[in-house]
DNA sequence: TGACGAAACGAACGTTCGTCCTATTCTACG
DNA sequence: CGTAGAATAGGACGAACGTTCGTTTCGTCA
């Protein structure tokens, strides 16, 4: 690795944890500089835009995700466990130590919805393929016939993706520990519900 | 109503719609001078400052939010009647025209959430508040025996939250007639879990 | 009608933002 | 070792931000 490419992939991680305590505006090309120890112009030099910096700090994300959550999940074995197991790893992403601010693409979310743009492009993509994933995984457990047959698995990631972000709200409106135990219990609610009688 | 209370409210009703779609960060004094004909300094002196202009917005969207969704809700008799109404009037209202960004609580949430401040407080406030109204709606379901007695209040309002909270993401995410069928779908299963075996 | 307080205005401030340009330092390779 | 090109620094820019100030307009009641 160039040392060009090795303080981009550096300023890249500092960036991603400033982008879930302030959000994608609040990464100011000053601060940032400031934090890893540079330049402004240095650094920008890096990036060519602030638009740009944003979407490389979402693919950054996107990357970490898929290799945190995605990919160990897909070693599991075709249904339910597959589910779980990504299910544990999107539980245990959204409180990962580079993300001190919590899941980047909830903070991301809030901004961008309303602003169209690359950024906002990146992170909508980056969002329905991992719901898509999740349905997906959900339709093999279908097929496997541990789920039921009249499972919806669409409605089934729908909401298993509505409690994941509900995690990420009520774990600030109170006990972090609270919540992750109802979150938990909420799945477990719904993959029950889903499961095939005996 | 003097003049001033006028325009001040005017203003929080512009400024209530700008932060929907921009956040209440980027509701800027210039911004929402423009939108409502004024100057910014004439604008300004209404608040004295952007952080009581923040207050201010919060809490008219609370004082509207009242009116809107749970004032009606208590005016139903006590039980599952009441909470459907809570769960219908809170669908409505992150529909509601004058917020044409969505849910203006969901977006400050994402913006406040590592910024402390009386903004932030007071957002906290309300939507603790709002929880603990919809705990106490389930709550009296079950002391009235619609409900089963083993269900746990909080973690019913935990679901329904979450449910809400996703359908502000996921409506923006993929077609929102869709998502609110979807979350509806939710909203009844979780009820009719609740509800007591006949 | 005259006067007084409330309300709104226009201009300026200091700061921070993203971006650009030029010069300097570093790094890798022939 | 020397040099070309990559990497970084320094400084300046125009624009937008929140805020302040002194002045002007408006509404109300004696």
């Amino acid at each position: 690795m160039t040392k060009g490419e090795d303080t981009r992939s550096a300023v890249l991680g500092q960036a991603l944890s400033l982008a879930s305590q302030l959000g994608l505006e609040g990464v100011t090309i000053g601060k940032l500089a400031e934090h890893v120890g540079m330049s402004k112009s240095g650094l920008f030099a890096h990036f060519s835009s602030k638009e740009n910096l944003q979407v490389a700090i979402l693919d950054e994300a996107v990357e970490r995700f898929v290799a945190l959550v995605v990919a160990p999940a897909l070693k599991k074995p075709r249904g339910e466990a597959r589910v779980r197991a990504m299910l544990d790893h999107w539980l245990a992403w959204s409180k990962a130590d580079f993300m001190p601010g919590g899941c980047i693409f909830v903070a991301a979310f809030a901004e961008l919805d309303d602003r169209p743009g690359p950024a906002r492009d990146r992170l909508l993509a980056a969002q329905r393929d991992w719901l898509g994933t999740l349905a997906g995984a959900v339709r093999i457990a279908v097929e496997e016939k541990q789920f039921r047959k009249d499972v919806d698995p669409e409605q089934v990631a729908h909401e298993l993706y509505a409690n994941a972000l509900g995690l990420h709200y009520l774990s600030r409106l109170g006990d972090p520990t609270v919540a992750e135990r109802r979150t938990r219990a909420a799945f477990d609610r719904i993959l029950t519900d889903a499961r095939a009688r005996h």
